[in-house]
DNA sequence: TGAATTATTTACCGATCAGTACATAATTGC
DNA sequence: GCAATTATGTACTGATCGGTAAATAATTCA
């Protein structure tokens, strides 16, 4: 064990709950003393730990990315053998599911952050890392295309194919954080499918 | 004429300015002094113009939907002799023209102030504007759809068909706010219409 | 000309912003 | 026990926040 006092607050819970609070209202809809209040610390405790506000978001990014966004693409991936409308169901009712938890914020916090990024109150760097985690989302969809390009619709590229899936994960991010429940997902999802062959 | 000092600035075009730095940075973002700054007045000038910052926010979101948002709907009502795949294509392409207008803050104004609106820095009565506004467009969009039902894909309600399109415009704001152009738009709009008979 | 009215400028309010200096408390190795 | 190390609570910084009081400038009507 090294030397000094012991932190009296979980690293990794605080990360949690501050990615919440962002989550909900937003880089600049959040003070430092609103993730302070949120984790029970006080503000030198906070810096020591996760240095300034724009470094804490990006963690929070990191940290939502891997627990809660990167497991859905499994569904994409195995069962290799099913048809790839099958798969792309059980990714986007993944999603679906996660976008609407009740004991989550609401919508899809990458989603939230990318449509604040080019404000100029958000710094350029928080931008920079949005452009990155959706070109990366767009990339990982079109790689799983590629190997289902027979099932897509007639004359559609992976890549346009991919483009098109981002913007559903948007626009269904957008709904959940307005109220909207599953089954209303469920219903658009219906329709992102249906013109893709069983 | 009425007495007193005549105003020095034009109100129209003031709130058209005031307007395009909401649109770009947000409600949170967006400090009085940023607007001031952008119209060239004072602070009382401003507060007896149009109130609080919040009075304004609803004033600039009623110019928008009046001259940029509503007009686009005009495209699915006219020349109803048209296919409703027709009309829509039209309907989406005028959209997405503004969206990617690069006189424009990018993106859609109602559908930023929507994803910000459940932040807890956001005031309740603007979380409630956003939902009214967009039940109306909900509520116009599946009014379109009922007249041409038998349009629609199989199975589908004219209300499922206007939740998806809802999703649809904010998925299509969210990519041009990121820096997608017309082009990469125009192909998503191919992949929202793939389904609809000709 | 003068009273009434409206807008503008300057200067300010208390609150909160992001961030930090500093003294103190707790823990380690010696 | 003692020095070194790390975290904590208190208290502060200068800047900015949303909003306003008060004096002044410009205009109309009588």
């Amino acid at each position: 064990m090294s030397a000094g006092r012991r932190r009296s607050f979980d690293q990794e819970q605080a990360l949690e709950t501050a990615m919440k609070v962002l989550w909900r209202n937003g880089y600049a809809g959040t003070s430092i003393s609103d993730l302070t209040a949120a984790l029970g610390i006080n503000k030198p405790s906070l810096y020591a730990a996760f240095g300034n506000k724009e470094q804490l978001v990006q963690r929070a990014l990191k940290h939502y990315s891997e627990n809660l966004g990167r497991p859905h693409l499994e569904r994409l991936a195995q069962s290799e053998a099913a048809p790839l409308k099958q798969r792309l169901r059980a990714y986007l009712e993944s999603v679906a599911k996660m976008l609407t938890d009740p004991d989550l914020p609401g919508g899809c916090f990458i989603a939230q952050t990318t449509g604040e990024c080019q404000s100029d109150s958000v710094p350029d760097t928080t931008a920079k890392t949005m452009a990155k985690v959706n070109a990366e989302t767009l990339d990982a969809l079109t790689t799983h295309f590629t190997r289902d390009e027979a099932s897509l619709p007639p004359g559609t590229s992976p890549g346009q194919f991919a483009l098109y899936l981002l913007a559903q994960l948007f626009g269904m991010s957008m709904l959940a954080r307005n109220g909207m429940g599953y089954s209303d997902l469920e219903s658009v999802i219906e329709l992102i499918l249906a013109n893709l062959p069983d």
